[in-house]
DNA sequence: TTGACATATGAACAGTACATCATATGATGT
DNA sequence: ACATCATATGATGTACTGTTCATATGTCAA
């Protein structure tokens, strides 16, 4: 129970490292709002270079909050589920708020 | 409007950033679970230094995520409003959920 | 005022994360 | 097979973050 929590704590805190950038933050909100997008459309939407994105795409992935499937040679991406959007438009909202 | 959506998105960052720390999040929690505290009783509970814990406190102050308020010669931390616990809550209900 | 207690701050070092560049992989059309 | 497009990976320098130690500030009680 205590290493239940403690657990939760790490994977909380995982995902809230993930989350923590700029990138990747801009790029969980649009896959909320939009839905899925391939690398070379994120790109363009968020004026990020290539390798930049990979990177950070290879970031969320790892953290499981999005997931890709090929498509032609171009990759598509989407949030990993519903969840992950609750956290992040809860979070913008908050921020949007008090300002 | 965009400019509006860019500042939301920075600060959400900020507050992601202060709340992706095991130490940090650990006290976020404790103070939404059980209330305020002081710096001593955090230490003790969490099991940090007390130097430590004074510097991720300020960071969380700095980020207006929590306040502090004198009470005798110690110090009284409180979750700044209750969104902050909400955005905590959610992340860690996430975090445990898919275990 | 002095001493003890509670917390805060500053500096230095160590570890991590990020941007960038070069290159590799993988898929498609010819 | 080759050229091209789309994405991924690896290496590297740099900057940021966190821990620790030493010291400072602020509060209370005698």
């Amino acid at each position: 129970m205590r290493q239940h929590e403690a657990l939760a704590l790490e994977r909380a805190v995982d995902i809230l490292s993930c989350l923590a950038h700029p990138v990747r933050l801009a790029v969980v909100a649009r896959l909320e709002r939009d839905g899925a997008a391939t690398v070379s459309t994120l790109c363009q939407e968020l004026d990020v270079e290539q390798s930049a994105m990979s990177h950070h795409l290879r970031h969320l992935r790892d953290a499981e909050l999005v997931i890709a499937e090929r498509r032609g040679r171009a990759m598509r991406y989407a949030l990993a589920d519903a969840h992950v959007g609750h956290i992040v438009r809860d979070t913008l909202a908050h921020a949007a708020e008090d300002d």
